[in-house]
DNA sequence: GATCCTCGAGTTCT
DNA sequence: CTCGAGGATC
């Protein structure tokens, strides 16, 4: 039956309205009709669909009310990387980052577009021909989850965009939080329904955007606001980041109104000093203040170093900071038996967490500060994480306070500890008997950069360590269903999950698994660089120092410990097990020595951007054959390969009669053409 | 021998 | 994130 034309058009308006009134609320922050008024026409449209059911359109402002859980989030890759800012928390560091900004485009003066630093989470929304298609969170910048159906009931995020002629494509950059109000409402309706309270705004956010049931997350009241746009397509790019923000605006999505052009360091802070006074008075939280460099061409020109763009900072408000007690100070003994203190505190709720731990480092660390067991501390989060003893309140140090001595034992296995005289650690002597140590060993070879055993936490490594259910790695390889049957807390189907993690582990590279053996001084890095140079792990065994040395970035120290590692039988032997248990990778041959290449013991320095080959690619063509890849420019230097948008590098290459290559350069002489 | 840079190792809380 | 140590460079 079809729907009569009156009703049609009746709910058309309703929607129309009601739209209109979500812009001027959420996007213009000026709302024009009463909230009374509001859910008047909502409730109106909502008796008129549930008449007419026909009527349903998944885009009614009516339908953000979520749907059944989904099983899990789906994976997206983002089509440009959503890359976190550099930090500054300092005027100085301010001043470095617009001094680099005038040297690198030419100018005097820069215009910046400075907004919040919203304290929320980063997502990606992607509209089609103006339609809300995708929306994911930032993950690691370059992968997201699909939080489509969350993102949906988020009211302030529009499900069509405003105007005629929306972009064919248009991926939206922003900010999803929770106001300060809402907050403390849902906090209040989890007291009553004697549920979990969320820390802070922060997590209740996080919280609701990572539900798998949509309808938790309509329950949350989020927000959010744009700050940037990642791809455009079939509309005009704006000349300028305000412009842009100004454009998104208009298409019907929340922008930050708090933004505003500003000239040259005066203007960044007196921005800074402004949003500091008024941070307390807002909405929703902010940590600090975001600066870009206005014109996009500009940013374009800036470009990227490793994660991070050049033509943005952000601006740290310093962190909170709070006092509290030391309860006590221990002693933690880690993979390699480094010793370190670290103090217990009376709980306290500082930057968003309860703290009630805090490293000390290590001896003289502590010593400088001179915590001492009851002492009165200021507490912070360093660079809002990991928490910190910043200084001792000294007047109200208590008379029996005790000053903390390193153990000459150490505290899990009792054999001696040693500090060594140039070195800032104390360590306990016991190695492999440490149960401490063998734990930690155990959690760095299941830990995700080495072997990536997924389910295998520190829980479970302590009862299987103190079980001696498990001595080496290699006994992980050789448990069955019953070794986890006695242990606490561990259900058959988890026991099952670990298996199977330590089963898909077997398949593994070269450089994790060197990387996982735990070798002093050898880290993910140098795993890499062994792997690359070796190609097989028996030559790497087989290697001695003089040979170890040969890998860049190898000298005399991390060439000791590699040996001394492998010269031990139990090392190898552990090894040998592992294999034998089908613990496998693919090996190749060894990369040409240095002494062998065509390029042997040539120089060469990067810069600028070529047009086919990455930096790292470009790095491993060079490498394959002997040659190394510098920092800079050099009397030492034999060639300077350049490309685009070469900087001061080439300048200096030319001064002091440097060869210079391009890219078809380099090739022919990688090829032996020249 | 001094200095810059990168890597390794240890750490907190959700 | 922060510190310390190792490596490379001048």
């Amino acid at each position: 039956m079809a729907v009569p034309k009156a009703v049609l058009a009746e709910a058309h308006k309703l929607r129309a309205e009601i739209e209109r009134h979500n812009y001027h609320y959420y996007v213009l922050d000026q709302p024009v009709v009463s909230d009374a008024e509001f859910d008047r026409l909502f409730c109106k449209l909502q008796q008129l669909e549930h008449e007419h059911p026909e009527l349903v359109d998944p885009e009614s402002p009516t339908q953000r009310v979520g749907g059944s859980p989904q099983p899990e989030f789906r994976q997206v890759t983002h089509r440009t990387p959503m890359l976190s800012l550099n930090n500054a928390f300092s005027e100085e560091e301010v001043m470095a980052f617009d001094r680099r900004v005038r040297e690198r485009l030419e100018v005097d003066r820069v215009e910046y577009l400075a907004e919040p630093k919203f304290d929320g989470l980063a997502i990606s929304l992607t509209y089609e021909q103006g339609r809300f298609i995708r929306g994911a969170t930032r993950g690691d910048g370059y992968t997201g989850e699909d939080v489509t159906p969350n993102l949906r009931t988020v009211r302030s995020i529009p499900l069509r965009l405003r105007g005629k002629a929306p972009p064919g494509l248009l991926e939206v950059r922003g900010e999803v939080l929770m106001y300060r109000r809402d907050f403390d409402s849902l906090n209040q309706r989890q007291r009553a329904s004697d549920e979990k309270e969320f820390a802070n705004p922060r997590n209740a956010a996080a919280g609701g955007l990572r539900q798998l049931d949509s309808r938790i997350t309509a329950a949350r009241a989020l927000r959010f606001f744009a700050y940037g746009v990642g791809v455009i397509e079939g509309a005009a790019v704006p000349a300028s980041h305000s412009a842009a923000e100004d454009w998104l605006q208009d298409l019907g999505l929340p922008v930050c109104q708090e933004r505003r052009v500003v000239h040259a360091v005066q203007g960044l802070m007196r921005f800074y000093q402004r949003m500091g006074e008024r941070r307390a008075g807002l909405h929703y939280e902010i940590d600090g203040v975001v600066y870009k460099v206005n014109s996009l061409a500009a940013q374009q020109r800036l470009g990227y170093v490793s994660r991070a763009p050049r033509f943005a900072i952000a601006h740290k408000f310093p962190a909170e900071e709070a006092n509290t007690e030391v309860l006590a100070i221990e002693v933690q003994v880690g993979r390699t038996g480094a010793l370190t203190p670290v103090a217990r505190l009376a709980p306290v709720f500082v930057g968003g967490v309860t703290v009630t731990n805090a490293t000390l480092h290590n001896e003289d660390e502590l010593q400088r500060k001179d915590v001492r067991v009851g002492d009165s501390v200021i507490v912070r989060r360093a660079g809002d994480v990991i928490p910190e003893v910043v200084a001792v309140v000294r007047d109200k140090r208590p008379k029996h306070a005790i000053a903390f001595k390193m153990p000459m034992t150490c505290p899990v296995c009792g054999s001696a500890v040693v500090r060594l005289p140039d070195e800032a650690v104390a360590r306990c002597s016991g190695g492999l008997i440490c149960a401490a140590q063998r734990k930690q060993a155990l959690l760095h070879f299941a830990s995700r950069r080495a072997m990536d055993i997924e389910g295998l936490g520190e829980k479970l490594v302590d009862q299987l360590v103190d079980r001696d259910a498990v001595k080496t790695a290699a006994d992980l390889y050789r448990m069955g269903l019953a070794a986890f049957a006695e242990l606490e807390r561990m259900a058959e189907k988890s026991a099952q999950n670990v298996l199977q993690a330590i089963e898909r582990s077997k398949n593994t590279t070269l450089a994790r698994f060197i990387f996982a053996l735990g070798i002093r001084n050898v880290g993910e890095a140098t795993a890499k660089e062994l792997a690359r140079h070796f190609g097989s792990l028996d030559r790497l065994m087989q290697a001695d120092e003089e040979a170890l040395r040969q890998v860049p970035d190898i000298g005399p120290v991390v060439a000791f410990s590699i040996a001394q590692f492998f010269a031990e039988a139990h090392n190898r032997e552990v090894i040998e097990q592992m294999r034998a248990c089908g613990v496998h990778w693919e090996e190749s041959e060894p990369r040409v020595a240095a002494s062998l290449g065509r390029l042997a013991g040539k120089a060469f320095v990067l810069t600028g951007t070529l047009p086919k080959l990455s930096r790292d690619e470009v790095k491993e063509l060079i490498e394959a054959q002997g040659g190394k890849v510098a920092g800079s420019v050099s009397r030492k230097t034999d060639y300077v390969v350049a490309g685009a948008e070469a900087g001061a590098k080439l300048a200096k290459a030319e001064e002091l009669g440097i060869p210079v290559l391009d890219e078809a350069g380099l090739l022919e002489l990688l090829k032996g053409k020249r």
